[in-house]
DNA sequence: GCTTGACCTGAAACCCGTCCCACAATTTAC
DNA sequence: GTAAATTGTGGGACGGGTTTCAGGTCAAGC
């Protein structure tokens, strides 16, 4: 393979002329410039990319940890990563958790180890507290709240519009709501937060033994929907329209009746069937976090999520 | 930031004996490695992957090109294609290609500089030989079938359930079916091999005033839906269940009666509506691509669709 | 006429590892 | 007992660029 030196030799001029011809930098002649670039493209010679993250000390790339792909959260979040990534010249690679503590911790090693400039952790299943240590190493990024926690952070605000939510559902007479989470709200910032809405507009918690709990694709919301048969609520608060149209699916397999319902993430399917659902504006966040993690930008960036009404 | 030459100094060894103790190499006696292991210890020292990456001459990084997200095809690839990467020590770069040419030059100037060992195609829109000419650099990874280009490739052959659908929709009676194409059947080699079916299942090749081209989301579902609610056909071929769903939407805000359907891809929303679709088992694909693009394999290799009939 | 500064070019250090080769000290083999 | 093989360690070339600095030319400013 032909490299820089070979250029040089060739051209008969020095390396540092030939860079500087490769980089469209001054203080190179016209003729200089045509004669090195002549030989460039006589021999089909392109710089090593590898190398010359070597010597500048930067990748240009930024890590994107996902614990799930096929999930229009994440979905969604990453395509505004990449695309903002993309739009300022970095790159993002892709690091698949399954929320498995082990892996992240893999990660932020590779990390440590300089191959990204920045992390950014869609989801994390380690203590907050783990991933802040690795700051020391360059920009590492939540998509939540970090709460008292000093690591750079990209999140909705759900707080109000999970009120609202909660509050159509009251003002509409609903009274057995189940509620469908993600993880356990111990795990999950987001969780805790949609039980604290529930709580503060229903003057009580919801009981943890009407709830379900491990939701996160459409098949899963079959597997609910069975839970959901035999305990009847009359509205199901779904985190995923995707997810409730699995709920919805088992009721109709079972020529059932199924219960009045709420999505998330304002997908396809909850347009579908027509039920309300909340937009965590995700392409916001993306945006955000990448920000954060190419170090544009510091500290945390909040925004509102929206209820839309629906039926 | 500390280097293996500083941990060579600082524990009195040399760089090669540091490089055999964190490559856990062989030919360093137990009382050298602990030693050494020590310094590494106290300085917190991790090695460079770029400056690895540069010495080895391999990066561990696969390119994948996108045309895409937020589409059920194109995220399903992309999973499958990560974890396998994943599972074999590689990483994955996601390169968001938009249908631009011009972009998807860039990524094969890329991986000419040798940013990758291996780039993958999930879609081109760039003639099919100019990818292949950047074979000379490594592998270059198309999931459809090339034809008579020299390339690698990891596809479905779509013949046979193509044939299926359209066989099992002749049967039912239909006569005015529509199809929903992603772009011209010139471009897409895929819209070729649908309509090529098509053809022999009815004998006559489908009236292109009667079809829809440029449906890839479900927003472009509703647009297509004006186009139907006008046209009227008996029978709608659609490209992705999640676009069937949008032509749906459109007939049901608009209180018309919608023709029958078909999707593609084995969606939520498929599921939903009850309509026939079609798997095109992105999983093996994706893990077949992997293979290809790391040198593991070569050649072609080419896995079976399933046509999926509800209703 | 002399200073100043812009322009051009090259030498060489630097980024940070890997790995081949040389050499010494032991073991093993016969 | 000696040749051959194995183990342990270091030196330094190499991968392929970027960048600082030094030195030289030439024109404008005073």
């Amino acid at each position: 393979m032909t490299n820089i030196h070979d250029i040089a030799r060739i051209s008969g001029y020095s390396v540092s002329t030939v860079s500087r011809v490769l980089n469209h930098r001054k203080y190179v002649s016209d003729a200089v410039r045509a004669k090195v670039q002549a030989v460039i493209d006589e021999l089909d010679y392109a710089p090593s990319e590898v190398a010359r993250d070597l010597s500048r000390g930067k990748t240009m790339k930024i890590g994107v940890v996902l614990p799930i792909f096929v999930h229009p959260y994440y979905t969604a979040l990453m395509q505004s990563i990449t695309e903002a990534a993309f739009a300022q010249g970095y790159q993002v690679t892709l690091l698949p958790s399954n929320y498995q503590p082990k892996l992240e911790k893999q990660f932020l090693e590779q990390f440590r180890r300089r191959s990204f400039d920045g992390l950014i952790f869609t989801s994390h299943e380690s203590p907050l507290a783990d991933l802040a240590k690795y700051q020391q190493f360059g920009p590492v990024v939540v998509c939540e709240d970090p709460g008292a926690v000093d690591i750079a952070a990209a999140f909705t605000d759900r707080k109000d519009s999970y009120r609202q939510a909660f509050e159509w559902i009251r003002a509409r007479g609903y009274q057995h709501v189940s509620l469908m989470l993600p993880r356990e709200p111990k795990l999950s910032a987001t969780s805790r937060t949609m039980v604290e809405a529930y709580t503060a507009v229903f003057g009580t918690p919801p009981d943890p033994t009407r709830n379900w709990v491990g939701s996160m694709t459409n098949e899963d919301g079959k597997a609910a929907g069975a839970f959901f048969a035999k305990l009847q609520p009359d509205f199901v608060f779904s985190n995923g329209d995707d997810i409730a149209a699995g709920v919805l699916e088992y009721y109709v397999e079972h020529g059932l009746q199924p219960p009045a319902m709420m999505g998330q993430e304002n997908e396809t399917a909850g347009r579908l069937m027509g039920i309300s659902t909340i937009d965590h504006h995700l392409d916001a966040v993306g945006q955000a976090a990448l920000a954060l993690a190419t170090g544009a930008k510091h500290g945390r960036v909040e925004i509102t999520s929206q209820f839309i009404a629906r039926g």
